[in-house]
DNA sequence: GTCTATATTGGGATAGAC
DNA sequence: GTCTATCCCAATATAGAC
């Protein structure tokens, strides 16, 4: 447990990765690595957390339990690679989506269809939520999944082009909330996908962030 | 695993809490089985999902190991029994916070107030978010969590007097956003409980809030 | 009802052959 | 780099004395 063996290792080459991180420190993983940690991230999604174990993984990858200790050093290696590569994955697909079309009406609306999405699509939002609870007490992954958010917050405001200007101030409790109730409502509707309606909750979050927003002059009046 | 003991047994005797549930099926154990669940809980709180061990909880209450096999069966039915105790004390706490004003503006503000509280009080919301993931895989758990936000949403209807009535079907959903905003921003101050300035995002949030409910009048205008 | 003691399983880690 | 085999430990469950 104190000195892990650590051989290729993870030399945690991230940057602040608040719009465009260049280099992805995932696709540079030799083969059997890479094929760990897909199989690590299908069993998080299937199973849960706590049935992350390394026999697990190995059985489902078809590679030695040893191979994981090899490329990651131990577990805990293992688990920040794997959130690292959820990260990544988030941010590179929220960021992807809503810069599909040109600064305005438009992005706002792929904006708010995003959060539809996510909201109802439970397995999208199930690995960060198994993850949560274990990130929170451990002061390195906590800090990873708090610079994720801080990027999905970003991209809010490059959304609503406040990422630079004297409306960034104004705004950021507003990414604040927009992002807040995405996770809000996942976690409702994960709860009860059947008995709650969650498109008459986004759909009123939507007139209300319209109602605020052309208050300040954010957008057109539609 | 297939037979557990289940001697005493826990018969299950929920409501549906919607306001007031009358019986708590907690206080009517037996003192040891109180106890255990007293230690049971405090090591959630402190340590987490994960260091619930049966070990760890028989020292924490001062009990031995076979004595929670005795009262709840199984590891399960501990955790079953956990749960309800959360569930129903969580309710609980709502309810009586929120009747302590007469109707109107005063419980509007004070159910503003509670939310700001829970947000920025990491533990109180950190027992909840640590059996989350575990109750989302287990039907029966799941069941009594969801119950429990359904709860949620009653009280917040309660408060703005809708819990009857034509307005209910209108603000359902908002009673929706409203716990939303709070397990949201509860999950971003926890990622990082200094850098970002949740107060200002709750602020945001009542006013968006109040500028709805004064479109539907059902608040006065301040 | 509560205890001690133990059976049994499964987890993580690693030595050492190839 | 990858494998097999093994070690050590912690966890749950339960038998049986009191």
């Amino acid at each position: 447990m104190e000195t892990p063996r650590r051989r290729p290792g993870r030399p945690s080459t991230r940057g602040h990765l608040g719009s465009l991180s260049a280099k992805d420190p995932i696709e540079v993983l030799p083969p059997t690595a890479l094929n760990i940690l897909g199989a690590a991230r299908r069993i998080l999604e299937r199973d849960g957390f706590a049935s992350l174990s390394l026999s697990a993984i190995a059985e489902e990858a078809g590679e030695a339990k040893a191979s994981i200790g090899y490329h990651f050093g131990n577990k805990e290696g293992l688990i920040v690679a794997l959130l690292d590569s959820l990260v990544h994955e988030a941010n590179r697909s929220l960021i992807t989506e809503t810069h599909r079309f040109p600064m305005g009406e438009q992005r706002v609306r792929s904006l708010v269809e995003g959060e539809e999405r996510i909201v109802e699509d439970i397995e999208s939002y199930r690995p960060l939520l198994e993850i949560l609870p274990h990130a929170l007490r451990d002061e390195s992954l906590r800090e990873r999944v708090a610079e994720l958010y801080a990027g999905y917050r970003e991209t809010v405001l490059e959304v609503l082009d406040a990422s630079t200007g004297p409306d960034r101030g104004t705004l950021e409790p507003f990414a604040m909330l927009m992002i807040a109730v995405v996770d809000g409502l996942s976690i409702q509707h994960a709860l009860d996908p059947e008995g709650i309606n969650v498109r008459a909750a986004t759909a009123l979050w939507e007139r209300m962030m319209r109602a605020y927003l052309r208050d300040l002059g954010i957008i057109d009046i539609a």
